[in-house]
RNA sequence: GUGAGUAUAGCUCAACUGGCAGAGCACGGGACUGUGGCUCCCGGGGUUGCGGGUUCGACCCCCGCUACUCACCCCA
């Protein structure tokens, strides 16, 4: 026997039987953004490395030491290109706007995207190296409006898929007049409780400080329970786009709570940032990766990749994660056809086929077995893969244009003539 | 990159102190000649992750490797 080849470590194959899950996550995305009126955009996989290096950030681990890149092939007299997968998908989001002109076109636009990403992680639950992500982005407005109505868009979006259990937590990071203030402040603060933080955290204190804001160790959160926050050092516009934004989320009437401690990992983030937590725990939880949609204003990262200064906000979600979500919930995603023909002989196979095109050219989903076989075995292969109906075709019954019709659900059964199947199968709403 | 744990049938797991590798689920068939689910019966499936060592004998003990899982880190 051949060697087997395997899937690349982090890379997991998605099988049919994960895909109602899928479709039902996906169909949601477009569903609900499609109300609040953002089109989607589709971004090449593959990027030049300097998109990222420059809209996320030369410092950030994702850049740093999670991306795949590679030397694209040289041509005839140039040099080949660092080429990336893409790790995220706002940079490249905005590299097609400014290339398209979007923001000479449309003072105000909504988009989303929704597809793979890729991180070299190492991977454990709801963290993979390829995983998917759907995005969201308001390009154009300042306003707090906008932050607002995006939020209660990722809010809507996963109470739409049943989440009931997730939590959004709220913080404002200030902006370029306020922030080094506090960082400065937080710095201060760390230097006399050196010998609290643990050793991870001391190295942050200059790399990251905000980061030991997060740390999830005991002592350091205790260390840091007096810590300075971005809040109180807000500079005075900063201070009342989160005013205003607190006051429209009361407005929807959208919960949340208050979290300093939270961070983001990409530099563009300026002023607001959210996360929505999942806090379903055990075997339908997410474990330690339980942010499930994440995301925040970035007022200047459109100007600083060439494009003009156009103030922006935008959340990503973790597909994967909500997908591990549903399947934990013990929901059924299932996709089952409207009806199973099975049939007995060796015309009734033949007028069977015909049957199924033409009930699958009326728009029904309709399935059969290619196998030659007993109509037990047909029945239960009907409701294996869960049939509403199925249809009986037999020898008599096709010599007098009808066949037998039963409601798998309930087991009831009825003749219908052949001629009328289409309209007794929308009559029965299936 | 760091730490811990795990590795036996497609899946979930058994196998006493080292003594013939098993069950449930799933899959195929039958009980039921043209009716699924429930029940009962039968069946196919294995280089016990890989390599070495100890032993009369290794799923079991020892060493190395690899993979996976979880956690740290980081992030959605």
């Amino acid at each position: 026997m051949a060697e087997r080849i395997t899937a690349v470590k982090g890379m997991n194959d998605l099988l049919p039987a994960d895909m109602g899950r899928w479709h039902f996550i996906e169909g949601k995305v477009r569903d609900l953004l499609g109300r609040y009126g953002f089109a989607e955009v589709r971004t090449p996989i593959l990027e030049k490395t300097a998109l990222f290096v420059r809209g996320v950030g030369e410092g950030t681990d994702i850049v740093g030491k999670e991306m795949y890149t590679f030397e694209d092939r040289a041509g005839e007299a140039q040099q080949g290109v660092m080429l990336s997968l893409r790790p995220e998908g706002t940079a490249p989001a905005v590299r097609a706007a400014i290339e398209h002109n979007q923001f000479g076109q449309e003072p105000l636009s909504r988009w989303y995207y929704l597809g793979p990403m890729f991180r070299r992680e190492r991977q454990q639950k709801g963290r993979y190296r390829q995983f998917y992500q759907m995005g969201a982005e308001i390009y154009g407005s300042a306003e707090p409006f906008a932050d607002a109505e995006l939020i209660d868009a990722g809010w809507r979006f996963l109470r739409a898929l049943g989440l009931d259990d997730v939590t959004l937590e709220l913080n404002t990071l200030g902006d370029e007049a306020c922030r080094p203030a506090f960082q400065n402040a937080l710095i201060t603060f760390l230097r006399e409780r050196t010998a609290e933080l643990c050793g991870d955290c001391q190295r942050r204190m200059e790399s990251n400080p905000l980061r030991v804001l997060d740390c999830k160790n005991e002592r350091c959160k205790a260390a840091v329970a007096g810590a300075p926050s971005s809040v109180d050092h807000l500079c005075e516009p900063c201070r009342a786009h989160f005013d205003a934004l607190r006051a429209l989320l009361d407005g929807l009437k959208l919960p949340y709570v208050l979290n300093p401690r939270i961070v983001r990992g990409l530099d563009y983030y300026t002023r607001t940032v959210f996360e929505f937590v999942s806090r379903a725990e055990g075997e339908g939880g997410l474990g330690s990766q339980n942010t499930v949609c994440a995301g925040g204003r970035y007022d200047r990262l459109i100007k600083s990749l060439g494009g003009p200064d156009v103030p922006a906000v935008g959340f990503a979600a973790g597909l994967d994660r909500l997908a591990l979500l549903l399947a934990g919930s013990g929901r059924s995603f299932a996709e089952g056809p409207h009806l199973f023909i099975a049939s007995l002989g060796e015309s009734a196979r033949v007028r069977a086929l015909a049957l199924a095109s033409e009930l699958r050219a009326e728009g029904f989903k309709i399935d059969q077995d290619l196998r030659s076989g007993g109509l037990k075995g047909q029945m239960r292969r009907a409701d294996k893969v869960g049939a509403k109906f199925v249809l009986v075709l037999g020898e008599d019954e096709l010599a007098a244009g009808k066949a037998k019709l039963k409601r798998m659900e309930t087991g009831e059964e009825r003749e219908v003539l052949l001629d009328t199947l289409a309209a007794e199968l929308r009559a029965c709403g299936s």
